[in-house]
DNA sequence: CAGTGATAATCAGCTTAACTGATAATCAGC
DNA sequence: GCTGATTATCAGTTAAGCTGATTATCACTG
């Protein structure tokens, strides 16, 4: 989607956030792109990556998505050697996903890369406000 | 999409935009359901309602969809029965697209529960990190 | 004033990201 | 060993947006 001419649309709140949020995720995933994976596949194999080895349904359950929509982004993983499926020996009906030694390659490269969009995108806000924004954000992502 | 487990993901930018957007998303719909329209349909409205008449293509570019998505909108809004299109006299190529006196009364009503909405999705921040993340993010949406 | 190229709206169909609901395998408790 | 819950998977649906083609109209050029 592209930018709407400035108007009345830069005071609305709904406005702001979807594109803030587009904005980001388009440069994000150019950042990305050298590496051959997307925003969410790296967030997924972040999440993958805990200490912990989880099941497919534990993995979409911290990332707030779809059990369904977890094992298309496991599909995509594994079919490119990023991460691997194998059942659980404590209980069978589950996946154990594992990320291989590539997988952690990737996303060792890919945080990196996803700090420095990061850094990049909020450049143009003064430090403090950069940081205020986070906070804000957070309160009003995460419950608030 | 529900939410995540509180964990690594607070961190992400990326999350944190996508997931604040969709709050406010679900809180706008909620807040304007008795109205019987959505948020986009009340952008949509609110660029009608400008001084100056305008084509389909010219509401478009202003609010940043396309120009086919904006055929859908105001089939929805004139069977709605909120704005009518009429040939434009000059160019008979383009439809000046009018809000009728109901698509005003409710647009007049939907800005009142949005304002409140986004009054009410605030909240939670202290009022002077709530001005800065509005001013924040016009800048990072709006071409910064 | 006929012909050529550009522009506006529309339509059909595709893409992406998500969802729901059903199914087969497996587990846990009685 | 049954019965009910849980896991992964699949098929199909929804929603928002897109691309490309078509039709009508306009503007310009010769």
């Amino acid at each position: 989607m592209s930018d709407a001419d400035p108007g009345l649309l830069p005071a609305r709140l709904g406005y702001l956030l979807k594109h803030a949020h587009l904005r980001f995720a388009e440069a994000s995933a150019q950042a990305l792109a050298p590496l051959g994976i997307d925003g969410r596949e790296l967030a997924v194999l972040a999440v993958l990556a805990a200490d912990v080895p989880l099941s497919q349904q534990e993995a979409a359950k911290r990332l707030g998505i779809d059990r369904t929509t977890m094992v298309a982004m496991v599909d995509v993983l594994e079919a490119k050697g990023l991460a691997e499926r194998r059942r659980s020996p404590e209980d069978r009906r589950k996946n154990i996903v594992q990320l291989t030694a590539h997988g952690q390659e990737v996303l060792r490269k890919a945080e990196d890369v996803r700090v420095d969009a990061e850094r990049r995108f909020l450049a143009p806000l003064p430090s403090d406000e950069a940081e205020t924004l986070l906070r804000a954000l957070r309160t009003l992502a995460i419950s608030g």
